[in-house]
RNA sequence: GGUCCGCUAGCUCAGUUGGAUAGAGCAACUGCCUUCUAAGCAGUAGGUCUCAGGUUCGAAUCCUGAGCGGAUCACCA
């Protein structure tokens, strides 16, 4: 629409204006709230090209398109703004039009470029947490505004499930699990534990024994015990200690950390470990049956919070699959002078014309590091899907410099899609105590929230719910979209790339900029709807100005939905739907719907309430939340 | 130290490509259920947009510098 207008702007721009027209001359924008108008031009780069006054240039502008464009009904010049005011017709076909689309505000599905969303990648020996569900969350609502957008989506999930970490809970569990009555040691199934707490359990274990061998380490150390210790790490020790001398306290405790790994990595129980991780790449049968049983029951685990979650994948990479990808295309790329070599070996790729470091993407025993992995994986990636055009990657904003150099080194290797790469970065969370540490125990832990969160909602959903015509079943379906919607909302409704403060109490709430007072407002208006009947809502309607002010803000809706889609912020779409609910609630307070007397306006409403109710419950659904019917 | 990110009301956050008097929610205070769901609405109060320069008709927004907070710069992932 501002578009049309600023076509027939140019069109006869340079006849009755005499000087040469552009679009950026041109600047429309939404009407001040507060001022009478629906559309309002800045008249600035007019004025000054005609090296006249601000509102000479309005009154002139305002003239030409009130002539020319027949919905312009009148305008207002103030100051160096000319508001432009449509007419009703105007607003009522526009009304028309959006109620007719089933789709409103979506593009075309699969009209667009297939794209790759990948978000989620846990590890298999931790439960998942808060900064998991921020996470999580926000990778879903991305991929479902690309979709909204008309994007082809492919969520992916990259699962974390080798390595060390991996096997030092398989250690714990083999060495400190209990023996039940029948011989067996502790499982999910003989226990009642969900299998990802189970297995978190014994992470955790073993880091309680690591930290005791290290304690006693660095007892014989300080004792000038070396007999059970390396040569090499003695030297070492021995180093440290004398660097300590003379130095600051900070440094000195800087010196103590670097003391405390050297120790870690002379303890037993850290070597079995390692030992236990060549077994498992050595393919020893009776680690990867240990590998694999531990595995699978962490992911019955992760399958009961995702489920909860209400999230879902379309595809999985497991890490075990793919860490030994991308070693090859290293070769091809050190072979093409794309990396180099250095004298032990290890291949580098020297970004420092860039403005970045030279980076290891190949360690000198020839094994795979982080990066060695993610090239593989993108490669390997645009070989199963030969459409795919980009890859969106949500993770954590602390792998900021990670992806930025994984993309170009992706493009140094020759692939043109790495441009159309993205890193979803999302800021952490942290919560009113502070940073959430594993060693603190301040972790809040995903399935441990999220029932906190129904709990809540089940209070206060009992205490003032219209509920009484729901059996126990819907009463209990209700309360979970309630708490979830609420939790949901609570985390998307931040710009995703800004650090955010979880406050559980906020979490919970139910008033104001939250998830609950949205689906309220859609479930009185379903409530509305189900009085009002099955009516013939059509012709004629009458509209006033509080009409016209919903109809303006649903107007709004298809950019919201690109917009939010090109910025990979659900932030956007969450920030819109509260307007558009807060606008709702004033009308729905201040005119009455069913019991309005002229029918014509009865009807108009009850189109408005109608298709209000229907952008909010699509645009929840995008964000991953349902919106009741009643509550 | 290099690089990147953030800083807006007591707290949590919005603020479009620079535009009119910087907005919400929470917390506080005042009203409104004998009309459609009060999980609501209307109102009061609360600001040196971290600071200092600069660009211009106009800056929270762009540029430069400073301050504070965070991340990152591993043969970790």
């Amino acid at each position: 629409m501002e578009k049309s207008l600023i076509q027939v702007l140019l069109d006869k721009g340079h006849d009755w204006l005499g000087i040469e027209v552009s679009e950026d001359m041109f600047p429309f924008q939404p009407t001040r709230k507060d001022v009478r108008g629906d559309l309002t031009l800045m008249v600035f780069p007019v004025a000054k090209a005609l090296k006249c006054s601000p509102v000479t240039a309005a009154n002139a502008l305002g003239e030409h398109l009130q002539r020319e464009v027949d919905f312009i009904e009148a305008f207002e010049v103030m100051q160096g703004f000319l508001n432009l005011i449509f007419s009703k017709d105007y607003w009522l076909s526009s009304l028309q039009a959006l109620a007719a689309q089933p789709n409103y505000g979506f593009a075309e599905p699969d009209s667009k470029a297939l794209v790759m969303v990948e978000y989620a990648s846990p590890n298999t020996n931790k439960p998942l947490h808060l900064g998991h569900l921020r996470n999580i969350f926000l990778g879903y609502a991305v991929a479902e505004l690309k979709k909204a957008h008309g994007h082809s989506v492919i969520k992916t999930q990259v699962i974390n499930d080798r390595g060390i970490h991996i096997c030092k809970s398989m250690l714990a569990w083999q060495r400190f699990s209990p023996i039940q009555a029948n011989g067996e040691r502790e499982t999910p199934a003989n226990s009642g534990m969900k299998g990802d707490k189970l297995v978190g359990k014994y992470y955790v274990e073993f880091e309680k024994h690591l930290q005791e061998e290290v304690k006693e380490v660095l007892m014989r150390w300080n004792q000038g015990d070396f007999s059970t210790t390396s040569a090499s790490a003695q030297q070492k020790y021995l180093a440290f200690s004398q660097a300590k001398e003379g130095k600051e306290e900070k440094a000195q405790a800087a010196i103590d950390d670097k003391i405390k790994e050297l120790a870690k990595s002379e303890t037993e129980i850290l070597r079995e470990a390692q030992e236990m991780l060549v077994r498992w790449e050595g393919r020893d049968p009776e680690t990867y049956l240990l590998w694999s049983t531990m595995n699978g029951w962490v992911y019955q685990g992760f399958d009961i919070t995702y489920q909860r979650m209400g999230v879902d994948f379309d595809a999985l990479y497991y890490e075990s699959d793919t860490f030994l990808l991308g070693k090859d295309q290293v070769m091809e790329g050190l072979a093409r002078g794309v990396f180099f070599q250095k004298p032990d070996a290890s291949i580098w790729i020297d970004l420092t014309a860039e403005g970045l470091d030279e980076k290891l993407v190949l360690r000198s025993d020839g094994t795979a590091v982080y990066m060695t992995q993610d090239i593989g994986t993108a490669i390997e990636r645009f070989k199963d899907y030969p459409s795919l055009s980009s890859i969106v990657y949500t993770v954590g904003n602390e792998q900021d410099y990670h992806f930025k150099v994984l993309f170009l080194i992706l493009q140094k290797l020759g692939y043109s899609w790495a441009q159309n790469c993205h890193h979803l970065s999302y800021g952490m969370v942290d919560l009113p105590t502070g940073k959430m540490k594993s060693r603190e125990g301040t972790v809040v832990d995903a399935d441990d929230l999220m029932q906190e969160v129904v709990d809540a909602a089940t209070a206060m959903t009992q205490e003032r719910g219209q509920i009484s015509e729901l059996n126990e079943q819907e009463r209990n379906a209700l309360y979970e979209i309630i708490g979830m919607g609420g939790l949901k909302y609570f985390l998307l409704k931040v710009d995703p790339k800004k650090r955010m403060l979880f406050n559980p109490e906020e979490s919970i709430d139910l008033n104001g900029n939250t998830g609950p007072f949205i689906q309220y407002t859609h479930a009185r208006i379903n409530s509305l709807l189900r009085k009002a009947g099955h009516q013939s809502l059509k012709h004629p309607w009458a509209i006033e100005a509080a009409e016209i002010n919903l109809i303006k803000a649903m107007c709004t809706f298809p950019e919201v939905i690109s917009e939010a889609a090109d910025q990979y912020s659900p932030a956007v779409l969450a920030n819109y739907l509260y307007e558009l609910t807060k606008a709702y609630n004033s009308f729905y307070q201040q005119c009455p719907i069913l019991n309005e007397t002229n029918p014509a306006l009865r009807e108009a409403r009850l189109v408005i309430s109608k298709q209000v109710a229907d952008i909010l419950r699509r645009g929840l659904l995008i964000l991953g939340i349902s919106a009741p019917e009643r509550m």
